[in-house]
DNA sequence: AGACTTTTAAATGTCAGACAAATAGAAAGT
DNA sequence: ACTTTCTATTTGTCTGACATTTAAAAGTCT
């Protein structure tokens, strides 16, 4: 681990990088506590503050925890599938909604992802993986839902479709993908009739995970994105027209 | 914005979700200049240094970028899906490499993941994807590659399968998925026969994403899939028989 | 001796002030 | 008009200090 005072990326940055290649490539093990920031000033000379700040950037990345005590200090975190979805989640949700993605793009890599999930998931849902997405389709069909509760059921049922087929790491990468869409979703308006479309189409799908059927819970994921884009492509035209009318 | 000094959590770690919290809502726009260290630790009520952790959070996240100099500071970043590969592709190795995910169980999801991929690409890819592609082959032919550079050029020939499908969504989803199973390959070695045998899967593949067909290119994932989890299976059991014969 | 309380040491969390380095803009000179 | 110099601002780093938390060691009482 060698620190080049000279190198414009900061001294910081520096000793971030060398402690995080350290962690990944297993020299040092989960749960195995680093050196006081005292000592690891000395090591790399610098100052203690900088070691901190170091500290803190592995630190936002879940790859340390630190205890403050005696028998305290900063110890090799346990990358835990919760902490890695929530990351993933809000890298996603920034990335698509600072990078000017079309909901067309986005929502084409959902779907292409949930469908290969489909198969899985219908082979091997548990019972509640079903009743969680019978209960969001009926959560759906209430008339008076917001737009906003209506997106965020719609993701619980995906996720519940993902999670069927009992594989973290797909649930992880797809954790992206499906909730990311959630605030590109929240731009549309859903009229009672496209409202309607979904419900029908949800059940068809929860039918087909119930029969095992996975080709089957494919097509239908299908015939969700063709509706899906239809009805967005739709309401952005409205939209546009509306604009230009005013406009006149 | 309010800071509490009593949370367990930490000040740094406050303010941090704070600015993040401000960065995700949108109330901070791409490019946005942050007020300097000294008016925020003002606003905060906190020591300049506190402030400074809390910015190393954040630009360990590549939300933020700092510049030094006159009309210096901090600025809100655009993720730039370049960044976004980084992080995805550390946090799922980690995830894999610290949460004893089985071979099969990560094998499953990759494959999964790029088979829904597979008709986009066979649809979309350019000629520049198939040469890349096809020159990753030639490579993995070649007598005397060492594993590492073996699974390396495994790892060149998916991307750009997965890149065919011109979604850089798609792309970045895909990318963890893809990379982080590299240390897992490694961990297998791949005799001159097996070789052969992934050669020959690939090049059927790439005929398939030649010709533009998405169903044989699905189906030659899924025997690449076969082969990879058989020939991983034998591995591991030879192993553990060698062990076990070591032992007796 | 055993159980409880107090002390102590070690570590992180925070603060204050200072200086160095980089950078852009203003000011001065040619 | 152009170039150079100066200056103000801001981040990067250092030094030193104190507060807080925590567990173990030391001490005390029954």
């Amino acid at each position: 681990m060698k620190i080049d005072p000279e190198n414009p990326a900061g001294l910081s940055a520096q000793i971030a990088q060398a402690i995080k290649d350290a962690i990944v490539s297993g020299a040092l093990i989960v749960d195995e506590r680093l050196p006081s920031e005292s000592e690891l000033a000395e090591q790399f000379r610098v100052s203690r503050p900088t070691v901190r700040e170091a500290l803190k950037r592995l630190a936002a990345q879940s790859l340390i925890r630190t205890q403050r005590g005696a028998t305290g200090g900063a110890f090799v975190n346990r990358l835990a599938y919760q902490d890695a979805y929530a990351q993933q989640i809000t890298t996603s949700t920034l990335l698509l909604s600072m990078n000017a993605v079309s909901f067309d793009t986005a929502c084409e890599a959902r779907f292409a992802l949930e469908r290969a999930c489909a198969p899985l998931s219908a082979e091997r849902r548990a019972p509640d993986h079903l009743a969680t997405m019978r209960a969001e389709i009926l959560r759906q069909a209430q008339p008076g839902l917001t737009d906003e509760a209506f997106c965020a059921s719609d993701v619980a049922f995906h996720r519940a479709l993902v999670d069927g087929a009992g594989n973290p790491v797909l649930s992880y990468q797809l954790a992206g993908a499906v909730e990311a869409m959630q605030p590109l979703m929240n731009m549309i308006t859903f009229t009672a009739r496209s409202r309607e479309t979904i419900v029908a189409l949800h059940t068809a799908l929860a039918d087909a995970i119930e029969a095992r059927d996975g080709q089957a819970a494919m097509q239908r994921l299908g015939d969700l994105e063709t509706e899906t884009r239809g009805h967005a492509s739709d309401v952005f035209a409205a939209r546009k027209a509306g604009a230009q009318t005013r406009r006149t």
